[in-house]
DNA sequence: GTCTATAGCGCGATAGAC
DNA sequence: GTCTATCGCGCTATAGAC
């Protein structure tokens, strides 16, 4: 694996574990085995490593969830699916990971204009694949809503990230397997 | 005011803004208008003053539930109070500001044993006086949901705290509106 | 209780050899 | 593309005068 792809990898573990501000290229540096001074090589800012960063998670997540969004399965299934790409990431490792855009979301002030752009980009694209398989579920019948399926899908998104950030803050994967069946439930009228 | 006092307050700012890692004591020395100096007098180390933070907000805000929780209105409109306290949050001052609970969960490794244990803490408190408020709803008819409030409560706190990161993340109070609105829907059945 | 002064460190970033 | 060396800055924290 080149070396690009192993800076992302570590600063995107960092990111999901600890945040973007406490992040630095010395952790960075130490983990992947090359000096601060190449990494400057690759990502010439910190700016610009987060922004390839988000860009390339971008790619990976929405590939994932097209793939979701395109097999032959109720809306129901896919939502489940969905919601288990988020406690895959909080299982991930030694140490609970939170998803790396709820992390940039809360620090949304401090890691600079271009990164910014892209997190917001990202919560877009989400959105609309996330209305398109609750709008699914609906018309088959196997979720039952009132309402755009865009506000929906905004509460499902805001309770995803927002669970993991309190799981991981109670180091519990259990409560937020809770709160997910919860939300099926509700779903299911 | 005191000293103390004009210093958490400041701090607490700081940490819905921008976090606690990006907070320093130069921001707050700046805004108080006293030295660096003079905050290690009042607080002996940043663990300290955010140990103190934490503390301090969940008297505040507790106290502030409490008395939602003892007034005399149906549990549906608890709840909508109770919402209405994040969105004051989100809306308050030039930026918008994140909760400082939901801050300091994504920031749950790195800001030390003791607030971390604070923050827990919280958590636990006001899951108790939310699953009592959403209880109460369910007894009197204003809410609908099965299964135990407790679990409930975790999904509301949960969507709350996400909500608001995101709400920010894109600008937008009324995303927040919207996912806090489809909230309720879902519980009036 | 607030101040000046400073220690000591880690940070992001750059220059230039290989 | 990676290295050594270093710059300049901001950080938390401390010592000691007033």
């Amino acid at each position: 694996m080149d070396t690009k792809s192993k800076i992302l990898d570590t600063a995107q573990a960092l990111v999901e574990t600890i945040g973007a501000n406490a992040m630095s290229y010395q952790h960075i540096s130490d983990a992947v085995g090359i000096r601060k001074a190449s990494i400057h090589h690759h990502f010439p800012s910190k700016e610009h490593l987060l922004e390839s960063l988000v860009a390339r998670y971008e790619t990976y997540f929405m590939g994932v969830v097209d793939r979701i969004v395109g097999s032959d399965k109720t809306g129901r299934a896919k939502l489940k699916e969905y919601i288990a790409l988020f406690e895959s990431t909080l299982r991930e490792g030694k140490r609970d990971k939170a998803c790396p855009m709820g992390m940039l979301g809360a620090e949304i002030q401090t890691i600079g204009e271009k990164p910014r752009r892209r997190v917001r980009h990202f919560y877009s694209e989400n959105d609309r694949r996330l209305a398109a398989i609750l709008e699914q579920g609906r018309k088959d019948g196997s979720l039952r809503f009132a309402g755009p399926a865009g506000a929906l899908a905004g509460l499902v998104f805001g309770l995803l990230e927002g669970a993991m950030l309190v799981a991981r803050g109670r180091g519990s994967v259990a409560h937020f397997r809770t709160v997910t069946g919860e939300l099926l439930k509700l779903l299911e009228g």
